[in-house]
DNA sequence: TTCCTTATTGCAAGAAGTTACAACAATATA
DNA sequence: TATATTGTTGTAACTTCTTGCAATAAGGAA
């Protein structure tokens, strides 16, 4: 079985291991079909491998989202969320209800441009959270 | 002397109250000249105010920034920094070097207006920090 | 000034996240 | 197979951030 499989292979190409503790945690967040929290994964991953600990998880995550195989975004305290990736997208949250909406990233993408060609910079950027009143909150 | 004089009727015209600890960290802030997190708000708010005390750095900043007086931004690592609110604009960084540039809000405005009529949502934000990779690191 | 209301703070404890470093294990090399 | 290399993990200690609650004090009313 198993998602994190086909994986294994991204990361032997660029020199990388696929271990135990990365299945396990590609593993969660691949049959989670929403963001978690460094402390859910963690709860999660170790009903599968018991011996896996915070600081891996946290690195993992950190590891696997610089690696593209998993995005990062960060909820309104400030704390990062993951989910493995899929199309690039961003959310709109609701600062009162918590409502979130997912955005497809071509209605930022000229906003990108703009940007990018304003400032030289490359903004790498495909996850991002803007934070709002919903409709029903206004 | 003091800037955060200024800031005592806004805050009474809501019914709050203008205290030490919110002077002092209002005074930190206006004479930093750059985005604080909130520890180093601490420590040298702490100079003025010896008996102030961490929960109420952090409560103090997060009702500050409800209110309008100041702006926080979540930098790379997913920690808040803080500044006196100014006028609106957004800050590129760079993901390898660190290097930030500042953007006026009039450059994302029309994406701003294109995600509201999308979706619903009045978006609050004011002070975005955009990740990418700066001309020098490219 | 004195009393009252309640916004605000400090304290203590705990949760979340980070770091340094030694031990381990997967892979390459001989 | 034996050895070297280095990517990866666990441990322990630490820093950063949060929460519940009792004590405090700012500002209004008498
Ligand atoms: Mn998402
Ligand atoms: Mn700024
Ligand atoms: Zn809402
Ligand atoms: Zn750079």
């Amino acid at each position: 079985m198993s998602c994190s499989e086909a994986y294994a292979p991204q990361l032997r190409a660029r020199g990388y291991r696929m271990t135990p503790q990365r299945h396990a945690i590609l593993h969660t967040l691949c049959h989670s079909g929403k963001h978690l929290t460094p402390i859910e994964v963690y709860a999660r991953a170790r009903k599968q491998l018991t011996s896996l600990t915070e600081p891996t998880v946290y690195r993992t995550l950190e590891f696997l989202a610089e690696n593209g195989l998993i995005h990062s975004a960060q909820i309104g305290n400030g704390r990062f969320v993951y989910e493995v990736t899929r199309h690039a997208h961003h959310h709109l949250v609701c600062r009162h209800c918590g409502k979130e909406l997912e955005v497809d990233h071509q209605i930022v993408e000229k906003m990108y441009q703009k940007l990018e060609s304003f400032s030289g910079y490359k903004i790498t950027d495909r996850h991002i959270n803007f934070f709002g009143i919903c409709s029903n909150c206004q």
